[in-house]
DNA sequence: CACTTGCACGAAAACGTTTTCGTATCTATA
DNA sequence: TATAGATACGAAAACGTTTTCGTGCAAGTG
């Protein structure tokens, strides 16, 4: 509660003299600078944030937006890793994370503006549509800003290497021996999805296999529910893929309970292999073979990023995180033919 | 970027009138209003919350102050549930939210410090210790506080009804049949962890049964490692228990493994049951009889009691949350001995 | 008509900082 | 000794709001 010119007046200074005490500037002496400091201990004076940011148009405050279809917000079995992480990361650097919403007040204001309002000094935006106008505005804006699963438009993206990793998950299903290998996909507004797709094709060209009709079907969200129906479906395609690769865990895991539901067994009659490694892919019986994203480093590579371009670089980057295989017990060796 | 000096100029009234009409001062005329606003639209015009604060004192802000033994921030299982619905709610009435870290800059200060240096109007906590310095520091200040999971000092406390839920849990062992029913307890620096364990002995004295020394064992931090741990201490203890109260579902899932590996099954020779009902407590074999806990009333009734604590109310409130049994397969009746 | 009342508006202070620029004192130099 | 330069400090403006209070004018009252 104590102000600067608490501080001023019990060191006998001005508040010019405590305000340069305390930001480090060289024309004061070292008796000021003492004396002045142990007064903001003695008054536990803390400098007034806004205070602050109205005059210097800095506030050490990065805003999250958080525009996720499933509307599951921070419990987000994979994005509140990465946001976990960037928070620790800009942290570190003495920024607060701000959680940006579309309401002020009563009314409704657009991310962008209430960014402004709120004088984020810049914002890492999580979105699973790569279509919302809102979105698009504030990455088309001035504001520094960085973009986990990208979007065409955005100059600082980090994702996954999502290519890498569908390969990885098809090389591992041929390696095994398997031949007759579906996928179930998740909707096409997302980035990653789309990604993986292409590569599901790309890798099964690669090993000279063919993908018959039907063999890839939609899982919506990435939801279980997505997931187990899409493998209804595939439960009827003629011939039945001996393996599947799913474009994220739960769907992998919704799809891992219709076989069960067939009287089928994973990974003996399907092998499944998923994408994020959440934490039920480790709990799940069988648990389940996956590619992980490593969430930790895309969280602190985004924050990296945009701090650099706060502080004022310029170069457009797209960050391709590693990812690995891990691999458990939903996968194997497909059943010979009798 | 335009400010109250652009609308002012635009529309040829002065700023006092133009602040008047966005914030509904009745002593203007319904034209000057209608001109200001009109103006406001064209200009993309959005009042700057650093300078407001500054003069109110108020910036609809809240911090989050999330203390937690694990570390998981964000990705708590059931925490996250908590915060996501406290913070549609306090959204709802045009709050943001801040995490708030005991960094600024490069150096370390309290939570409170923090949270006046960003003149938060109030503060949500969640921790797992009640005996951390930090916490008891910032209940004590006179800036309102919400508690999830309970201290003493708080005057605002939102809690599960952790006694109804550990009855219900024994209660229902009880109805299955069981007589030897242990308990897996949390580290006793948790609330929950306290009031779960002392309404296991309740409940246990109430049906008249007896827990024999080593029918209590400590799982720690709520991990899976530590309940897997945990069990396999009571797998060694005589006579071997039916059944077995976690405090925690994680636990309650690594007691499972234990049981498991020790080449005995859950339900049919040691029934499980959990607290929390975590995502994961359906997803495992056999998913997991758990209590669950209602987390997103939990977060929108802190959310409700702390805005009120804002505008002045004074009551204390410890509110309690029903928690409901989900009875799902880890349960059953006790095996016949032959 | 003289007076009060009420309405609509604006001037100015205040909030707590940072930062520019001016200045008094001291030191070094010629 | 006179002067130039360095050093240490402070006055004041600026940031963008809100809010108090004053005022000119129109309308109502006796």
């Amino acid at each position: 509660m104590a102000n600067i010119y608490d501080v001023a007046k019990k060191s006998g200074y001005s508040i010019t003299t405590v305000s340069k005490a305390l930001n480090n500037y060289p024309d004061i002496s070292d008796k000021a600078r003492k004396k002045v400091l142990e007064v903001c201990k003695e008054l536990g004076y803390m400098p007034n944030s806004s205070a602050r940011t109205l005059t210097t148009k800095k506030s050490f405050t990065i805003g999250v937006v958080f525009s996720e279809i499933l509307g599951l917000g921070i419990t987000h079995p994979f994005f509140s890793h990465v946001i976990e992480s960037f928070k620790k990361e800009i942290e570190g650097a003495g920024y607060d994370l701000l959680f940006i919403s579309r309401e002020i007040g009563n009314s409704i204001y657009s991310y962008l503006e209430h960014c402004n309002h709120r004088n984020v000094d810049g914002v890492i935006v999580v979105h699973t549509n790569f279509n919302e106008p809102e979105v698009k505005e504030i990455i088309m804006s001035d504001l520094p800003c960085v973009v986990i699963d990208s979007t065409k438009e955005a100059t600082l993206k980090v994702t996954s290497d999502n290519t890498a990793g569908a390969k990885l998950a098809i090389d591992h299903l041929v390696e095994l021996g398997h031949k007759q290998i579906a996928h179930i996909s998740g909707n096409l507004e997302s980035y990653a999805s789309n990604v993986r797709e292409s590569e599901f094709l790309e890798s099964m060209k690669q090993n000279q296999l063919n993908v018959p009709d039907g063999y890839i079907q939609s899982g919506g969200y990435f939801s279980l529910e997505g997931g187990y129906a899409a493998m209804q479906v595939l439960l009827k395609v003629d011939p039945l893929p001996t393996a599947v690769f799913a474009s994220g865990d739960y769907m992998a895991i919704g799809a891992m309970k219709a076989i069960h539901e067939a009287g089928l067994k994973v990974p003996d009659d399907i092998s499944i292999i998923g994408f994020d490694d959440v934490e039920a892919a480790r709990l799940v019986t069988p648990s389940l073979t996956t590619i992980r994203q490593n969430s930790v480093e895309i969280g602190k590579m985004a924050a990296v990023r945009l701090l650099e371009r706060i502080s004022g670089k310029k170069d457009n980057v797209h960050e391709s995180i590693p990812v690995t295989l891990i691999e458990r017990d939903s996968t194997s060796k497909p059943k010979m033919k009798i």
